[in-house]
DNA sequence: ATTACACTTGCAACTCTATTGCGTTTGAGT
DNA sequence: ACTCAAACGCAATAGAGTTGCAAGTGTAAT
């Protein structure tokens, strides 16, 4: 319960300070990422929120307002079907890692430990201004 | 002339060899894989055959068929469109390439001279699975 | 060259993700 | 409490991709 209130305070105030007003249906969306390890879709998020039923326009409405004010971030990680995650940002670091998506199952992983460089003896300067990584492959599960 | 001969003979021969009927959309769209650099999307594919009059349909037929033959490889970008591009075997390296995508205009480089290898000190084994890599940034062009 | 049949095709309908217009409701500063 | 821009619900729309089915065609065998 008390973990509830702060979830709920935490959630609003992420909002407020990014400039938005805090509704109920930006509360909930952002509660729902908070509690999730890998990033979702519009899809998942929605059936989380079902019982509060709310609008799936509303929903992408927001989902992409909270990505314009840097507090969530959209990834496309190569199954035509976009994917939210909350962004960690710590003080020092910046919050971008690789994702993983298995072409079997579907399933999701950031790879968080894992830092990707180049070997190439080529100088293209397209690298330097990479935003995403994206792996794609067969998961543990799918051998 | 003899070009177009040579790229007809070169298509029909390539679909037959994978045991499929060498059909007129199946050729035509082989010759119009085989003429671009980068990987086209199944719009552009069918735009290049508008005036063969090949319906949709058809089109996404003939690609899987040809993703399933091993002929050509079919790649997710990010931007929720699949790509076709042909697969150049060569005798002793398999082709397999990074992509890079421009998150802005949305063009896309093959990268023959990138390679990406981990620096972590992690053992995930996932990354000995890995079947495809894409970057996605912001390319020369758009800055 | 003709035939037979499995493979292909065209068409239409459909699913799913994502977007947009618009009239109504509501959060939050005054 | 009041006000109004911001946000919402609803419905319509757009585009990628898929599927069922009847008609057409490439190819191997005759």
């Amino acid at each position: 319960m008390n973990q509830k209130v702060n979830s709920q305070e935490w959630a609003r105030e992420k909002i407020r300070s990014a400039g938005l007003r805090a509704t109920p249906a930006r509360i909930a969306t952002l509660k729902v990422l908070h509690g999730s390890e890998s990033p979702l879709t519009h899809a998942e998020v929605s059936d989380e929120l079902q019982n509060l039923e709310i609008d799936k326009a509303t929903v992408f409405r927001n989902l992409t307002d909270l990505v314009a004010k840097n507090v969530i971030r959209r990834s496309a990680l190569g199954d035509n079907v976009w994917r939210f995650e909350i962004i960690k940002e710590s003080a020092h670091k910046p919050d971008s890692h690789p994702h993983f998506i298995c072409v079997d199952c579907g399933s999701v992983s950031c790879m968080e430990d894992v830092e990707l460089k180049r070997t190439s003896t080529s100088k293209s300067p397209l690298f330097e201004r990479i935003t995403e990584i994206v792996l794609r492959g067969h998961c543990n599960e799918c051998a």
